[in-house]
DNA sequence: ACAGTTCTGTGAAGCGGTTCACACAAGGAC
DNA sequence: GTCCTTGTGTGAACCGCTTCACAGAACTGT
């Protein structure tokens, strides 16, 4: 997923692409560019909701963090898409904090700018309620997941996911490489590093993956996917 | 929380309060009440999302299971709460079971009628976005206990958040009394009916809970709740 | 090229929750 | 009342994940 422009994110994105060309130009006029650098913070679990982002490149970590050192990471979002929309839209604190995991831009809307428009605009708020079903349905799954399956099988379940949306198609390898550490696959399946490194280091050497710093490549996806079935009917 | 009818539904929830009363009035009129036995299903993951409701009295469990017979619940509506918005909203699947932890009474308003009005009433387009964002809220934080909370903070918040919603003060214990199954606290936290009964009976001779068949009396909140923060911080 | 940092790889020890097994209590049906 | 079902209380064995500890590999900065 390279970098897209602010026109293709406005087009692209179901949040504003059946809008009518006069309005989706209006809307391009609401929103900054803004550039994030490697780590940077975007905003902060707490911090007032004042505006909406959409990626145009790079990659965005939505996470939260314990007093006591632990760290989860909710989602990782790719150019195309938008985020920041609950604490916008309801005037209350962020829940999760942003943070750029590489060079990234976004656009961003600010939220008078927005919320005068999504007045004007009553078809936009139906667009809005399919984000927050779409956005509801995903962290509905994520709890069922932490709920009824194990280490194994949630990691599976992460890495396919991953694939699908960040991972690029190998030449050498049967499938698909993804950029991430064993630190942050811990992050989001809320587990340590050393025990994903563990159940990796078992699929290595059943041919499943191939393994690098910062990489893991997917060499026989059927047999993760299988792995998660299994574990639901047992 | 006892029964209500279905006028103060409509004038208490949030979702309608802030109408007007001759828009009010035209919302009563596409509801139509339903009555459910004690462990009835309402409807099932997977079914089409054809209505949504409002509780006027019962409770009503929104829960989901494996194949393999484990099964979590997500959370209980009690009178005055609307679900069954996300499919309604976006048309495809229910993402969860809804059945009856006893007798219950629903308010049921059909997706046809109920986006007819959605497009003659802009406004209500807004509280919906309301009470998604609440919703999502609401799952993030599960997916924030399940990560950060080993299972004596996590019972004991939702101890603590049972008590807010379903608990009825006790004329001789110290605080509230809340009719549960160990079982189903089990479900609620993710965890075995064996470790629950283990905690609370830690718990009973520390003099914090008092514990009967079905049901729980908490009698120091204070207790439990320090227990929930110092983990956060450790 | 060298030092420092950040990841990966691995083992040992411990703990917490699961599962299994069973006794017992409390209501409900009749 | 008496059975039957449903929920509670409890211990033993087991298993998986965590934590701690450390070694080595791979990239970064200068």
């Amino acid at each position: 997923m390279g970098p897209i422009d602010k026109q293709t994110l406005l087009n692209t994105h179901y949040l504003f692409r059946d809008l009518e060309p006069a309005v989706v130009e209006r809307i391009a006029a609401l929103g900054v560019t803004r550039g994030l650098s490697a780590d940077e913070v975007l905003f902060q679990k707490g911090d007032p909701g004042d505006a909406l982002y959409g990626v145009l490149s790079g990659r965005i970590r939505i996470s939260t963090n314990t007093p006591g050192g632990k760290e989860i990471i909710f989602a990782i979002m790719n150019p195309g898409e938008v985020f920041g929309e609950i604490a916008l839209l309801d005037g209350k604190a962020r829940t999760a904090d942003a943070s750029a995991m590489g060079p990234s831009k976004l656009l961003m809307i600010h939220r008078r700018d927005f919320l005068d428009f999504l007045e004007r605009e009553p078809r936009l708020a139906i667009h809005l309620l399919r984000l927050l079903c779409a956005r509801l349905r995903h962290t509905d799954e994520l709890v069922e997941d932490a709920a009824f399956l194990a280490l194994p099988a949630r990691l599976a379940k992460r890495l396919l996911s991953l694939a699908e949306c960040h991972g690029e198609p190998d030449p050498r390898g049967v499938r698909v490489e993804l950029r991430i550490s064993q630190n942050e696959l811990g992050q989001l399946t809320g587990t340590s590093r050393e025990s994903i490194n563990k159940h990796l280091q078992r699929w290595r050497k059943k041919g499943w993956v191939a393994l690098g710093r910062n990489r893991v490549m997917i060499r026989n996806c059927e047999a993760l996917q299988e792995l998660v079935d299994t574990e639901l009917e047992g």
